[in-house]
DNA sequence: GACAACATACCAACCAGTCGGTATGTAGAA
DNA sequence: TTCTACATACCGACTGGTTGGTATGTTGTC
């Protein structure tokens, strides 16, 4: 019944090395969808199509799989977010408008295809894995110090209230996007969070006299 | 070893009736802290101080007491919002911004004590029980529902640009506040989360004039 | 042949839910 | 008033399935 040592059926595997970044994509893929806790490490090898040893090879635990793929969901929204045309624009104002445009038009489709992935950990982590914690707030925060610059250039150029800082108003950002998930989620659709970016996008143009 | 019909110490026993909303108040406490699936049934037994035979008495599953304690939410928040002192100002636009006050002075202490059961409970449930899903969306539109007709009134009194509706804002309120959460719990810290409200704040006053 | 990259088989702990039973109350008949 | 019949509230041992994790075997590559 076992495959024999010169099986002509090569049973087409993924190609070696490959599995860590697999069992990365499926915990962002199945996290996003269920939460963290309702997903079995089974259930992700299941996704990536690797089997156990091969997880528990790559990292020692499930927590360290999380920590793996809350840095790995750096490196994939990084690219998005830099390449994306609005980047191009002169006006730094413009930058940020077109960012918020750019984040608005990602509202579609279904709820797990545009919901954030350490937003979601992070809210069943927080208090129970320190190590999970942190990954998600360097996420995070990579995030706001990326949109930094083009809020403090904005300032500069155009003013804005005394006690207002770059960094603040772009974790208002984050914060409104984030909860714009949340709201997502109780209709299963992203209209309400339409709405909600909308009303960010109004702020911003409202703060440097742009209304 | 068992006790006899008239034992001496009558082994001091919650109220016979109290069980039921003590599971509902243990599951609010813990799903905060730990989310909804890390929770398990027999954990908040013991927080409750009643033993499984009581739970599935009142409840014929976790998923039921996951919509019951939605429910409770409701009733739990609303004369906490109702009885606040800004509630009584004559001006509408002065009791929406005391209620945003209000939120404020809130972002206090452990994260776990200001945190909302529903917005944590829907990001892990919205995909996989339809019921658990739907009771929170009520949670939340019972609270944007709440808010909507001062906004209204507001809008009367004072104006506001032509495509904003009172429930859209009340959902942005929502949206921010969930938002802030998310961040706190980032950091274990309210700081972000105060500082994003306080944005908040600032666009209702711009919004209507009042900056 | 040595080492990394997997696969397979397995385990103890834990999970939601069940079930037989007890304790407490309550309504009606005598 | 008190006894019977029944309902509700609660208890805790038990079960079948699932969980994260381990131990060991196999395969491809340098």
């Amino acid at each position: 019944m076992a495959a024999t040592h010169s099986s002509p059926v090569p049973r087409n595997r993924a190609p070696r090395g490959s599995a860590r970044s697999a069992l990365i994509a499926a915990a962002h893929a199945t996290v996003r969808r269920q939460g963290y806790a309702a997903t079995s490490v089974d259930e992700i090898c299941a996704v990536a199509g690797v089997t156990k040893g091969a997880f528990f090879h790559h990292f020692e635990s499930k927590e360290a799989l999380a920590v793996a793929a809350a840095e790995g969901w750096t490196e994939r929204a990084r690219p998005m977010f830099e390449l994306a045309p609005h980047n191009r624009l002169d006006d730094p104002l413009a930058r940020l408008l077109g960012h918020i445009d750019f984040r608005l038009s990602m509202l579609d489709g279904p709820t797990e295809d545009y919901t954030c992935f350490v937003g979601t950990m992070v809210q069943e982590a927080y208090a129970t894995s320190d190590r999970i914690r942190a990954a998600c707030e360097a996420s995070i925060n990579a995030y706001c110090e990326a949109l930094a610059p083009d809020i403090q250039a904005a300032i500069e150029a155009y003013g804005v209230p005394e006690d207002m800082t770059a960094i603040g108003l772009a974790q208002h950002v984050q914060s409104v996007l984030q909860g714009a998930f949340v709201l997502a989620k109780t209709t299963n659709d992203p209209a309400i969070a339409r709405g909600t970016v909308t009303h960010l996008k109004r702020y911003v143009r409202m703060l440097f006299g742009r209304n």
